[in-house]
DNA sequence: CTGATAGTTAGGCTTATGCCTAACAAATCA
DNA sequence: TGATTTGTTAGGCATAAGCCTAACTATCAG
C-alpha cells in the first residue's frame, strides 16, 4: 500500500528535476535566499519560484520570510522519506536475491538452463 | 555538476508515480510478464504499458519477449543510483549540521540568542 | 519621499503526461 | 484453419508542467 503515498509522489516528482535537485544540494551547505538560490539560473525568477514552490509542497524544504527576504532550508526526514522506500526496495530484491541462490544451491551442478 | 543527470531526472521521474511504484515493487518480488503485472490495476492494457515504458527507459526494469510473453525484472543497480544521490545530499547536509554545532560550541554558553 | 531591491501575482504559450478506444500482429490452442 | 491470448500501434483528448513577460506590492536606503 505505501506505493500509493501522495508524499512519495510529491517526494520523486520534486527530485526528478535537475534545477530542483540543485536548489536542494545548494541548501544542503546552508541556508539560503531566494534571489541568492536563482543567481546560478538562467530563468526569469518566477519560474524559479515555482520550483521552489515544488520543494515546499513536497516537503523537502521550508522557508520564511522577513522584511523583504525569503529564506529557504532543507528539510532531511523528506529526503529519508524516499531513500528508505528505496531502501525497502532494495532489501526486498535482495532477498529474492538470496533465496534464489538458496534454491539454485539445491540443484545438482549443471541443472541450472 | 551531478544534479544535470538526466540519468537521475529518469529515474525519479519513473519513482514519481503510485503505478510505477507499485510496478516495481512487485517486480522486486520476481520477474512477471506485462498482463499478470498489468492486473491489478484498471486501466487499459496500453496506458499500463506505457508506464512499463517509462520504468525500462530510466533503467530500473528491464524485458525480455518470449513467444508472445514479455517479462519484466527489476534493475536494482539503477535503484542505488537514486539512493546514493539522496545518501550523498543528506551527508552534505550532515556535515554542515555539525560544522554549526562546532561552532555553536565555540560560544559561551546564552551566547545563542 | 524617492528609488532601488526582493518577491509576488496574473495571464499566456508550448510541450509533456496520463489516460482512452479501435484496430492490428503474432503466437498458441482446439 | 479459426479462435483466443498477449501484446503493439495509431491517434486523440484533457490536464499538468515548465517556461515567459508585464505589472504589482512591500521593504529598505538615502
Amino acid at each position: 500500500m505505501p506505493n500509493k503515498s501522495a508524499a512519495l509522489d510529491d517526494v520523486f516528482n520534486a527530485l526528478g528535476d535537475p534545477t530542483r535537485r540543485a536548489v536542494l544540494a545548494r541548501l544542503c551547505q546552508g541556508p539560503t535566499s531566494v534571489s541568492d538560490l536563482a543567481a546560478p539560473f538562467r530563468m526569469a525568477l518566477p519560474s524559479f519560484v515555482q520550483h521552489l514552490g515544488v520543494l515546499e509542497k513536497s516537503g523537502l524544504i521550508y522557508s520564511t520570510k522577513k522584511g523583504r527576504v525569503r529564506t529557504c532550508y532543507v528539510k532531511a526526514q523528506q529526503l529519508s522519506v524516499a531513500e528508505s522506500w528505496i531502501a525497502t526496495q532494495r532489501s526486498l530484491w535482495e532477498q529474492r536475491l538470496n533465496q534464489f541462490d538458496a534454491y539454485v544451491k539445491t540443484l545438482k551442478p549443471g541443472e541450472t538452463t
